[in-house]
RNA sequence: GCGCCCUUCGUCUAUCGGUUAGGACACCAGAUUUUCAUUCUGGGAAGACGGGUUCGACUCCCGUAGGGCGCGCCA
């Protein structure tokens, strides 16, 4: 009753770590935490021909910059098929399971015939009680599972409540191949007794396999794991994830700029609830993480909340910390070097000391970086034709009028910012208030100050030009 | 087709038989901000449908519809 929840995370190294195998990870973490326990991570790359080293390292990575990550040694399922053999080899001994020799011919006829007459696939057990000296010479038998005929298989999950099979409906599944290879449904469940595993908590999509497992498990005579079948993640349409709807590896995630602590966050609120509460440290969640509040029905994935909780995380954030997190970014983004280079390049006072400003106006990182790129770009800026189109000949005189005087200032502080942003702004005509935040920053944090053209030509850029523009010609 | 699961605002969800069905995102309106963003205030917006059980049902039961998952010597 008391002995330690281990929990695992069993991803197949097959294409890339999405959305719904991280909020899985999530939730086999958070209950290991919550309970004092551990979390232990498999690859199951029994599928030689379609694992690959590149999806094993973009899992790994993915949840270690999650922060999901294996309190203990990472454990590979491939390594540990002469096991997995041994055990079906005792079930044949223990008359538990039999040696099958029907061909893969054989089997595409049931299949064909179980179709045409409207009946799902099963195998017939044709070999279960023949003697395997009948076999052909020369064929390899695989190891099938002597699956009980008749009575019922249930699983009490704590998500799903108690879901019972008919045993008539289950056939007798395959354990071992006929290479001597083991199948998915035996690997699993001798790995997750071995590695002492008490609670499975998965994707709701396993929900029929727990059952075919249970009878492995009773068959080998070991205490079936606590099972937590979880809903799964719809794309925004309601219909399956698919790369269609970002179904996206976690690292797209992170090029989109989200913190992981927002990511988590959005994720434990997809199937679970704790009353009203919606933001939630990472401490708050360990702590609070229940099963019985998990929900049974699949949510849909929406950018729009994650945004709007990211933005909150990057509100909330220490300017420092920001920073980091933006800088860990970088290397993942489109045009993230150059901006690497210019905060190293002695950007790094002005755009930390932006950073108040800019992170209120940003939902991700990658806006915050976009926010920030004027103050770094080339000077002088080469004014866009929008900006040009901004002013006439008289106008440009009058600016260059004002930014002469401004040009004199020799020290700026906040006083003597406002009154450029004002004297500017009166002489353009332009309202300025827009950028009074960031110039003021870039002002004060540093000693020169932009020239009105690199303003304007921000403004060209921005999408609220065309609203000033109707303001300057009233 | 067979088996299993699911169904509250557009979306994520609260509700442990008795509520004006609550919160959040999104949306709309207003206030603050010389724009925007932030912040604040307000607004519209839901129990798939049909039967039961009950004094009373979003909540329990049955059916229908819709959706999802599974049905390999893939995982």
């Amino acid at each position: 009753m008391s002995q330690p929840v281990v929990t695992r995370f069993a991803p197949s190294p097959t294409g890339f770590l999405h959305i719904g195998g991280v909020r899985t990870a999530l939730f086999n973490w958070l209950y290991a935490r919550r309970h004092g326990g551990k979390m232990l991570l498999r690859i199951e790359d029994t599928d030689r021909e379609r694992s690959t080293p590149e999806a094993i390292t973009a899992i790994i990575d993915g949840l270690n910059w999650m922060g999901l990550t294996s309190d203990d040694a990472t454990v590979y399922q491939f390594s540990r098929a002469s096991r997995h053999a041994e055990v079906a080899r005792a079930l044949v001994d223990e008359g538990k399971a039999y040696l099958c020799f029907a061909t893969p011919e054989e089997l595409t006829e049931m299949r064909d015939k179980a179709k045409q007459e409207g009946r799902p696939m099963r195998y017939d057990g044709r070999w279960r009680d023949r003697d395997p000296a009948e076999a052909p010479p020369g064929a390899k038998p695989v190891i099938r599972l002597k699956a009980p005929l008749e009575g019922e298989t249930v699983v009490d999950d704590m998500v799903q409540g108690r879901v019972t099979w008919a045993n008539r409906d289950l056939d007798d599944l395959v354990l071992l191949r006929s290479d001597g290879t083991p199948t998915y449904m035996l690997a699993v469940v001798v790995d997750d007794h071995d590695m002492g595993v008490t609670h499975i908590i998965r994707g709701d999509d396993h929900l029929t396999n727990g059952a075919r497992q249970t009878q492995i498990y009773q068959s080998c005579g070991w205490a079936v794991p606590a099972m937590a079948h979880i809903p799964l993640i719809h794309g925004p349409d309601g219909a399956k994830l698919s790369k269609r709807h970002g179904a996206l590896g976690i690292e797209a995630y992170r090029a989109m700029g989200y913190l992981p602590a927002a990511l988590r966050n959005y994720l434990v609120r997809l199937g679970w609830s704790h009353g009203d509460q919606e933001v939630f440290s990472t401490d708050e969640m360990a702590s609070l993480f229940d099963m019985k509040n998990v929900g049974r029905s699949a949510a849909r994935f929406d950018f729009a909340k994650l945004s709007n909780l990211n933005g909150i995380y990057m509100r909330q954030s220490e300017d420092g910390a920001l920073l980091t997190a933006l800088e860990d970014m970088l290397p993942h983004v489109e045009g993230g070097a150059a901006f690497q280079a210019a905060i190293d390049g002695g950007g790094r006072a002005r755009l930390l000391a932006m950073m108040p400003g800019l992170k209120e106006r940003a939902k991700t990182l990658v806006e915050l970086m976009d926010g920030a790129q004027f103050l770094f770009a080339q000077r002088p800026l080469a004014m866009d034709d929008k900006a040009k189109g901004l002013l006439d000949a008289e106008g440009k005189a009058r600016l260059a009028d004002a930014l002469q005087t401004l040009e004199a200032v020799e020290h700026w502080d906040a006083a003597t910012t406002e009154g450029a942003i004002r004297t500017l702004s009166e002489a353009s005509g332009i309202k300025l208030g827009q950028y009074a935040q960031p110039l003021r920053a870039a002002m004060t944090g540093h000693a020169t100050s932009p020239g009105i053209f690199d303003v304007l030509a921000v403004l060209g850029r921005d999408e609220s030009l065309g609203r000033m523009r109707d303001q300057i010609s009233a």
